[in-house]
DNA sequence: GTTGTTAAGTAAGTGATGCTCACTTTGAGT
DNA sequence: ACTCAAAGTGAGCATCACTTACTTAACAAC
C-alpha cells in the first residue's frame, strides 16, 4: 500500500507533520529538525518550507492538532458520566492525564509554544474550546450558570491541579515520592476537595 | 570593577551559568547557545567545554543553582508564618509562583531537564528537597507525623496544584480565563480545599 | 492539443551551531 | 628553574534553519 512517490505526492503536509509527532515524542520537542522531517517523509530538506513558513509554524500545526484530540477527547469521557457527578469531572482529570502520558512529548510542546510569539489566534481558541468542556461540567455539578465568577474560579482549581499533576508525571517529579500517586483517587480527591468546598449557592 | 581579562580569568565557570541564565530569560532555553554565552563572557567557543561536558550539562548547573533558590525562597517564606498554619502552606506556594514568575525561562528549565535523561542524581536530591519543605508544613498542619500517607497524600496535591497554576501563568494559558487570577486568594482555596477535606486524624 | 500559470518539488549555498582536536599559555608546586 | 596540569585558543567537521534560483507537473483556458 505504498503511495507512488510522484514529484507531487500530495500529501507532505500530513507526513511532515506525523513524521515530526514521531520525532518529538521520540527526541523531545527540541531535538526534532526539519531536516529530518523531510528525510523520513522522502523529500529534500526545503520542501517543508513550501508548507510551512518555518520550524515554528510546523510546530504549531502539530500542536493544533493535538489540542482538538485532547478536547474530543475529554468530552467523550465526560460523556459517559451523569452530568452533575464528580466522577464526570474526574474523567475529563483523566482524558487530560492519560493524553499526558501517551504523547508527553507532544503535551510539552502545547503547552510550551507560548513562548516564541503568540501569533496563533488559532491555538488560543483551540485553548478556550478545551477549557469550556471543564467549565460547563463545573457550572452543572455546582448548579450555577456557566458565567458565574464561582465556576470559573472552581473550574481553574480543578485545571490547574490536573496539569499540575499530568506535568509532574511526564517530568519525573514524582519520583521523588515516596508512594506512586493513583490517577484515579487523586483526580476524585480533587474534584471532591475542589467542588465540596465551593461557597454555597 | 571590570575584571582584566587575563588568559585565565578564574570565574569563567560562573560567569557562564550567569550569561546562561540571560539567555535562557531572554529567548527561551532553546533559543540559548553555547556559542552565544562564551561570546558574552569574552572567551573562544571552546573555552566552555573545559568546565561543562556538553550543552545540556552547563543547563544542567543552572537548574541546580536555580532549585537551591527556590528551597531557600520556600523555607524563608515558611518561616513567617505560625507553624501550623494554612498562611504558612499558601506562603510557600507565594514563593513558588513568585519563582515562576520572575524567572520564567529558568523555572521552565527545571521542570523539562528530565528529558535528556536522568543521570543527574544530584538534581533529583535537590528536588526531594524542595517538596520537603512542603511535606514538614503539611504534616505539622494536618497534626500528623511527615512520612504518614496522608501527609503525603495531601502535600502532593497542594504542589501539583501550585505546580499547575504557575505553569498556566507563564505559558499565559490564563489568558483564556474571562477574569485574572489572583495568588493570594487561589493559594488559600487551595490550601483551604485540600487540608480541610483530608480524613480526620 | 497547445499553452500559460502556478503549486510543489529540487540542488546548492550561507551563516550559525555543537563539539573535537591539536596546540599554546599560564600559574602553582617542587 | 622545571614540570605539569588546568584553562585557554583556533581551525575544522557535521548538522541545522532557511534562502535562492531553477525545474517539474498538474490544471484551466483556449
Amino acid at each position: 500500500m505504498t503511495v507512488k512517490p510522484a514529484y507531487h505526492h500530495g500529501d507532505l503536509r500530513a507526513q511532515l507533520i506525523a513524521a515530526v509527532r514521531d520525532l518529538v515524542e521520540s527526541h523531545g520537542p527540541d531535538g526534532f529538525s526539519v531536516a529530518e522531517a523531510a528525510r523520513r517523509a522522502g523529500v529534500s530538506s526545503a520542501a517543508p518550507y513550501k508548507h510551512f513558513k518555518d520550524r515554528p509554524a510546523l510546530l504549531r500545526a502539530l500542536a493544533g492538532e493535538a489540542m482538538d484530540h485532547l478536547r474530543d477527547q475529554m468530552q467523550g469521557a465526560a460523556d459517559q458520566h451523569p452530568p452533575a457527578s464528580v466522577a464526570g469531572i474526574a474523567a475529563i482529570g483523566q482524558a487530560y492525564v492519560r493524553f499526558a502520558r501517551e504523547q508527553p512529548g507532544v503535551f510539552r510542546l502545547v503547552f510550551s509554544l507560548t513562548e516564541g510569539h503568540e501569533e496563533a489566534p488559532e491555538l488560543l481558541e483551540k485553548g478556550q474550546a478545551c477549557f469550556s468542556v471543564l467549565i460547563a461540567r463545573t457550572a452543572t455539578v455546582l448548579g450555577r450558570a456557566m458565567d458565574d465568577p464561582v465556576v470559573m474560579e472552581r473550574a481553574y482549581m480543578l485545571w490547574a491541579s490536573v496539569h499540575g499533576h499530568a506535568f509532574l508525571i511526564i517530568d519525573r517529579k514524582t519520583d521523588v515520592l515516596s508512594a506512586s500517586i493513583d490517577d484515579a483517587a487523586f483526580l476524585m480527591a480533587i474534584g471532591h476537595a475542589v467542588l465540596s468546598t465551593a461557597p454555597p449557592r
